[in-house]
RNA sequence: GGGAACGUAGCUCAAUUGGCAGAGCAAGCGACUCUUAAUCGUUUGGUUGUGGGUUCGAGUCCCACCGUUCCCA
């Protein structure tokens, strides 16, 4: 086809590509006109907000002579034949731009026929700089009045629906960047989410608290029964872990003398992802010498109650349809007790672990086959039949030893330990030792889980030998917390998933296309070449294996379900 | 790990029993000095997640894979 295509005539455009070529474009005549489409500097004297309170009283049609400058993201475009607004978003809020064609030229001298350049070269999603006046319109709403622009930076992609916004869960958390664009009440989140830190960091400080940081690598994963992630150091040649937990180093900073020590910072555990994990997350652990766990309660309730009225303003705040009341004190009451409401039996009864199953199996709950202790049995009964009916917050205390390997005997009560846990809207969210001090009563526990871990317990603890040594040193009596800050945030800012209170949650690869491969028949060695660059050694492969991958009609389909998680590999450095 | 649902234009969504892939917004061009989801005219834009299969014919039915969401463990 001998079609024209005169090349000064932009080529309709409405797909993607399409559109971000007809930008490129814009970009190259921003340039043919002397200007920076990607500016240095701006200065700005007020923001969005800023302006809609100070002027919040101009009646309509109203102008005073103020000069202000101001730097947002057009949002919205409307544009008529010498005149248009335009809508500007920064970080506190939008405004309106009143773009006069008079105006801007008999100022913007320097450019000729500038409001017709901005027409033209500019769209929705780019950051523009304007100084002017302020101007309610006639029709009221509050307005720079633009005498002079900058293009400060242009942007290439289209940005979603300015109605409907953007909705798909996927793409909001795969491209964070766009949804805080568009999505006023994410920005809004993440605002609270740090409030809420920077808060906690000021109650504690103002109590004398230290935060230390302590090592994300470690040689031993302990402090917490999860499996860890695995790394390499190189130079060292040694296997690392990221911290499951804060608590073994912050124990040997007691130990060092420290009385009152905090790190709020990322946690790693190598599990599942659901609403409520995200495999790496945020605990802030606190300790506190010649404490014990009902001081930490006290600073639990406390610290969460004040938290909350300093970033909410209120102790009462609702989460998704419920009212949680924070104010104190909270519900207390100990895990036999709230057992022993919900499922009528009484676990304190049983001597032997084959009644105390009979009952529990007779009250309807399920007995998994690792579950063979009274406390174990103690611990599901209270998992499947109370937890979720927690709503408002409640401290469950005193738990069977069995499961909390770092927590000191109870001084009353044989066979517990002076644990609590904090529960809201069905959720765990805090958990609180008087920590074990006695070094020899430590190993045993940690003996008992290494074996637990030798057998094949992928989620017990080693034998921290170092962790051990400190105690024998001597820890004076400690109380410990941990309190998970997700779900602290997804509280107070009434977040259903713990995916929206995380910035920039995990989610899966899109899987990468397969480049090439090449297989080795002596060795049985399969080499697979990735679109991204990174090479896999398949081991111990049979050639049958690799002949029909090389007839098979879809590769990447063939790969993930005949080779992938079916041979040993070796990563390609 | 098990189950259910979903994946169509840059975004938000349609498409009857298997029968021509459509709309709004956005985008391009033109008009317009009070719009605010601007309006009016006009023009574009699709490998229906991927790979197979059934069929005269597949967005739709079947299988596998990828990804997401929710529930359960």
């Amino acid at each position: 086809m001998a079609e024209d295509k005169s090349p000064n005539k932009p080529q309709s455009a409405s797909n993607l590509a399409e559109i971000r070529a007809t930008r490129i474009e814009k970009v190259a005549q921003i340039k043919e006109l002397g200007l920076n489409p990607y500016a240095y500097k701006w200065e700005s004297s007020h923001h969005a907000a800023e302006l809609q309170e100070k002027y919040a009283d101009l009646a309509n049609g109203e102008e005073v002579e103020d000069q202000v400058a101001i730097a947002g993201r057009i949002i919205a475009r409307r544009v008529f034949g010498k005149l248009a607004f335009f809508e500007l978003q920064d970080e506190t809020g939008k405004i309106q731009l009143y773009l006069e064609k008079k105006k801007i030229n008999n100022t913007m001298l320097d450019l000729v026929g500038a409001f017709n350049h901005l027409k033209k070269l500019s769209d929705t999603g780019d950051i523009l700089g304007v100084k002017g006046t302020i101007k309610r319109t006639e029709k009221g709403e509050l307005s720079v009045y633009v005498s002079e622009f900058q293009i400060l930076t242009k942007s290439l992609l289209p940005l979603p629906d300015k109605w409907h916004g953007l909705t798909d869960t996927e793409k909001r958390y795969r491209q964070r960047y766009v949804d805080l664009i568009v999505n006023p009440q994410v920005r809004q989140t993440f605002r609270i989410r740090a409030k809420i830190t920077a808060a906690i960091r000021r109650y504690l400080e103002t109590r004398d608290f230290l935060e230390i940081e302590t090592p994300v690598l470690q040689s031993e994963a302990g402090g917490a029964d999860a499996r860890p992630f695995i790394t390499y150091h190189n130079t060292l040649e040694m296997d690392l872990y990221l911290r499951i937990a804060t608590e073994l180093y912050l124990k040997r900073l007691i130990v060092g003398g420290f009385e009152k020590v905090f790190e709020l910072g990322r946690i790693f555990r190598n599990e599942g992802v659901s609403t409520r994990h995200n495999p790496e997350f945020t605990m802030i652990e606190v300790y506190q010498a010649y404490a014990d766990y009902h001081d930490m309660m006290a600073l639990t309730e406390n610290l969460i109650s004040n938290v909350a009225q300093e970033v909410l303003g209120t102790t009462k705040v609702n989460y998704q349809g419920d009212e949680i009341d924070l104010t104190p004190p909270w519900r207390r009451v100990t895990m036999h007790e709230v057992v022993q409401d919900a499922t009528g039996v009484d676990f304190a009864q049983f001597s032997d672990f084959d009644s105390a199953k009979t009952a529990a199996k007779d009250a309807g709950i399920e007995v998994p086959s690792d579950c063979q202790t009274i406390g174990k049995l103690l611990n599901e009964a209270f998992e499947q039949k109370v937890e979720t009916t927690l709503i408002q917050p409640t401290f469950v205390l005193d738990y069977p030893v069995e499961i909390s390997p770092l927590a000191k005997p109870h001084r009353d009560k044989p066979g517990l330990v002076e644990r609590f846990e904090v529960f809201m809207v069905g959720r765990e969210t805090a958990n609180s030792f008087s920590e074990l001090t006695d070094p020899l009563d430590q190993r045993q526990r940690l003996e008992a889980q290494a074996a637990k871990k030798a057998a094949g317990d992928l989620e017990a603890q080693d034998i921290d030998e170092d962790f051990l040594a400190a105690l024998e040193y001597g820890m004076p009596p400690t109380g410990g917390l941990g309190i998970g800050i997700d779900r602290l945030v997804m509280l107070l800012t009434d977040s259903a998933s713990i995916r929206d209170v995380i910035a920039f949650p995990l989610l899966k690869n899109q899987s990468t296309a397969i480049k090439s491969f090449d297989y080795d028949a002596e060795q049985q060695i399969l080499r697979i070449v990735f679109g991204n660059g990174s090479i896999y050694k398949y081991l111990d492969v049979p050639q049958s294996i690799y002949k029909e991958l090389k007839e098979t009609s879809s590769v990447g389909q063939y790969f993930n379900s005949q080779i992938r998680d079916k041979f040993g590999f070796d990563r390609e450095v």
